[in-house]
DNA sequence: TCTGGGGTCCTAGGACCC
DNA sequence: TCTGGGGTCCTAGGACCC
């Protein structure tokens, strides 16, 4: 047995957490850029506030509904996801951080205990630990027990925990009660070929054969339906595996249209991508860096540039990385175009032990004491205090846009909530 | 005016090897 | 008339996930 626990509306709860006066009203979050709605609240999921959807086309809905608008905060998301998975580790060893707001759980150990009320005694601690609601599914494979899962969430009888039934006809039921839209693995555009093929829901794909799905679609769309006849196909990962690629991207507050802040803004993606891959003790083997113009805007010339270096030995040196990041800048630019987005991808990532080169000389030891020190004084005194003139030295407008973002209420002693008393 | 960011996997086709 | 068999690596495109 599989559970899935899932956050409720993860990023609009961590908002109610610290502000109750918002329980019972609408709450959206914004993206990055305050650009797409990316949580709702059930109210403002009620309001017909879709996801995904641009934050311009809703300012009316918003209005109408006086709904309370958010820029997502990561830095109390990340911390508050922490709380959970820690909250959930106090009954179940071993899980599976499957996204910021998901966890499954591997009840096999478990599977004398009463798995349901265990799970509702999970739900009912974390809640009261970290004021987040959450749903638990539970089932024989972890496909299933997304669908479980799904159930809790919109089923009232639930109230949170629901358990697939072992048996058949009740379990066919839940099967076909979801619509095969809603499967894990299965997207918008599969959903459409499979509709267009009759099969409508959860049960219809589970008994579709699996040798079609394999010729019609690919082996995981295959292994979707075995999961869903209740046959592991995925195992829990509860190591997770190392990671191949590292992004650091945003889209511009304002259009870019000079070099100079071109160059400035992927210095700086750049720099945050060379930490972050130092934190996790990792090396990069290439560099990339992207840009792009505005695809919506229809009406302006669109261009898409990048390219790659390759670095051997691998390498996660600031100064490395930032120079080959700057030749392909400059390689990339043209000028004349309104770029909306720019980022910096490390790839053929390796983490232990590096392959060196054999005509390497450079003093690996020394660069490695260097970006040692330079993270231990950005750590203490503060991101970007110490960094490269590339990165620029003045405010721009390539800056992302975020009007209405919460305080860090855990992680930052200026920002901690104060209580009346 | 305004449309996110960060990942993974599979497949097909081409280039190349012996 | 008749044109092998087996393999790897890379890339682009297309899906999917949150």
């Amino acid at each position: 047995m599989y559970a899935l626990a899932d956050c409720n509306n993860f990023y609009a709860s961590c908002e109610r957490v610290f502000e109750p006066k918002l329980e019972g009203r609408p709450v959206v979050v914004l993206s990055n850029n305050d650009g797409c709605v990316v949580a709702r609240s059930q109210e403002a999921k009620d309001a017909g506030i879709g996801m995904g959807e641009p934050a311009f086309k809703c300012r009316d809905r918003f209005d109408r509904h006086q709904v309370v608008v958010r820029s997502s905060n990561y830095t109390l998301y990340d911390d508050m996801s922490r709380r959970v998975v820690r909250s959930i580790l106090e009954f179940v060893p071993d899980v599976e951080i499957y996204s910021i707001d998901e966890v499954f759980l591997d009840l096999r150990p478990l599977a004398h205990l009463d798995v349901e009320s265990l799970c509702r005694t999970i739900r009912d601690r974390v809640r009261q630990w970290t004021g987040i609601p959450i749903s638990i599914g539970i089932a024989p494979t972890k496909t299933l027990a997304k669908l479980a899962n799904h159930i809790a969430k919109k089923d009232p009888t639930a109230r949170g925990v629901f358990q697939l039934p072992k048996t058949d006809p009740d379990r066919a039921l839940a099967l076909d009660s979801v619509d095969v839209g809603d499967v894990w693995g299965v997207g918008s555009r599969w959903g459409a070929r499979l509709r267009g093929l009759g099969i409508r829901s959860a049960l219809d794909l589970a008994r579709m054969p699996t040798d079609d799905l394999r010729k019609k679609f690919n082996v995981i769309a295959q292994r979707t339906a075995l999961e869903l006849r209740g046959l592991v196909c995925q195992e829990l990962e509860d190591v997770a595996p190392p990671r191949k690629t590292l992004v650091r991207s945003r889209s511009f507050g304002d259009m870019v249209t000079d070099f100079e802040q071109m160059s400035e803004a992927i210095a700086n993606h750049a720099v945050r991508a060379a930490e972050k891959l130092r934190h996790e003790g990792g090396t990069a083997g290439q560099v990339s860096v992207f840009l792009s113009t505005n695809r919506f805007r229809d009406d302006l010339p669109q261009y898409h540039g990048g390219g790659t270096a390759a670095f051997l030995p691998a390498t996660a040196s600031t100064p490395i990385i930032l120079r080959e990041a700057m030749r392909l800048t400059r390689f990339a630019w043209r000028q004349g175009f309104h770029y909306k987005k720019a980022g910096v991808m490390l790839g053929d990532l390796s983490f232990g032990e590096v392959q060196g080169g054999l005509f390497d000389t450079r003093d690996h030891p020394r660069d490695d004491r260097l970006m040692a020190a330079l993270d231990q004084v950005n750590r203490k005194m503060g991101a970007g205090t110490l960094r490269p003139a590339a990165t620029g030295m003045v405010e721009k407008g390539w800056r992302m846009r975020r009007e209405h973002c919460s305080p860090k209420y855990t992680t930052c002693w200026r920002e901690l909530p104060r209580v009346q008393t």
